[in-house]
DNA sequence: TGACTACTATGACCGCTGTCATAGTGAGCG
DNA sequence: CGCTCACTATGACAGCGGTCATAGTAGTCA
């Protein structure tokens, strides 16, 4: 995950999507991404010459794909793959993370709508491509373990609301409590729309 | 909503939800929220002695009393409650700001907790503060309702969850598309919670 | 009248931010 | 050697942010 050999453009971005998920897009200054890519100040206006808009655009676009990666994986841990076993596995990612390394950052895409919408238009559209890459392998897979195509997107969609609602409510408090809710409310409703092929 | 009839102080205090709302906490600034409130900048270190810090938490506070409070109200509204049709209006609110004044505002508390859950912990615990608040009445709703009361609470942090993470999507979108979804999935799901005395 | 209090009015300060300008390094290569 | 190109290194700048200091006004109470 913290690959450290990558070249110093790829390892820039991956900073800020960092330090945007712990601080928010406003708070998080071009010299401190440098900092803490290791990567020299300099370089910043030579690989984001569109400055900073740029460059939190494409840590944007990068977490959204991070986010659609995983989900092949999360389907490749479940031994018999379901939608409510899908859904724990990519809230399970958070409560891990934050009973290992306390709540110090959010979803980055989350972060950028929420400091961005308004103001920058290019954001925005970044941050709409990361939901939809994100949510597009969510509802393939869903369709895969049989629930019915018309149902799958607005599923996904309810699986990822759910969750970043759920990771809001986790980092105010401090508790995975909600994140846990959300799965044991949530897991059986899913499971109920697989198409029963026993 | 907008009474312009209040004291000065409080003004500011909703003017500051609303600028939240908008662009952030960070990228909101002290001067802004004055002008916005039409109330004179000197009154900021008056009624604010604690700064930025302060006037944030208000904010959030009041954004969470104002939410609970609409809870009483949705409940009027319908003549015949359900989990279901809370959870309905709750989500209207959204969709009908959305549709009748664009998505230029999203959900204060959770701007407040991705911008200073790490780095401001007064904040943090005012937006957790809020989200209780929030979840408090409507919890009690569901089991007013018939919800028993052992899943009165997790289903009100399912509900609440689910609207600010489809408040997120829809923002990022620019369409209600996730708002709708989410109704059109839990409604159904709610309902099923509530025990049947008819 | 004379405090005393509540509130308003400004101007200044300092730190920080994104960005630009300019120059420097150093490998590759003909 | 000299040229090019990718990258690095700094310093400056202009703007804005929150906050403080200081002074002013207006109303009230004794």
């Amino acid at each position: 995950m913290a690959q450290s050999e990558r070249g110093p453009r790829e390892r820039m971005v991956f900073s800020a999507a960092q330090l945007i998920r712990r601080e928010g897009v406003a708070a998080t200054g071009m010299r401190e991404v440098a900092a803490h890519a290791g990567a020299p100040r300099g370089s910043l206006q030579h690989y984001f010459p569109g400055g900073k808009e740029q460059l939190v655009n494409e840590a944007v676009g990068w977490a959204g794909r991070y986010a659609g990666n995983r989900v092949a994986r999360f389907l490749a841990a479940l031994d018999e793959p379901t939608p409510g076993g899908l859904f724990a596995e990519m809230v399970r990612q958070w409560t891990d993370e934050y009973e290992a390394a306390g709540f110090a950052g959010g979803c980055p895409v989350a972060a950028a709508t929420v400091d961005c919408a308004e103001s920058t238009e290019s954001t925005r559209e970044a941050a709409a491509a990361a939901f939809a890459t994100w949510t597009g392998p969510v509802a393939r897979a869903l369709t895969d373990m049989g629930v019915p195509g018309e149902r799958s997107g607005p599923l996904a969609t309810l699986m990822i609301s759910a969750l970043e609602g759920a990771i809001l409510i986790a980092r105010a408090e401090r508790d995975v409590r909600a994140l846990t809710t959300v799965v044991r409310e949530l897991v059986p409703v899913l499971d109920a729309a697989a198409v029963k092929a026993d």
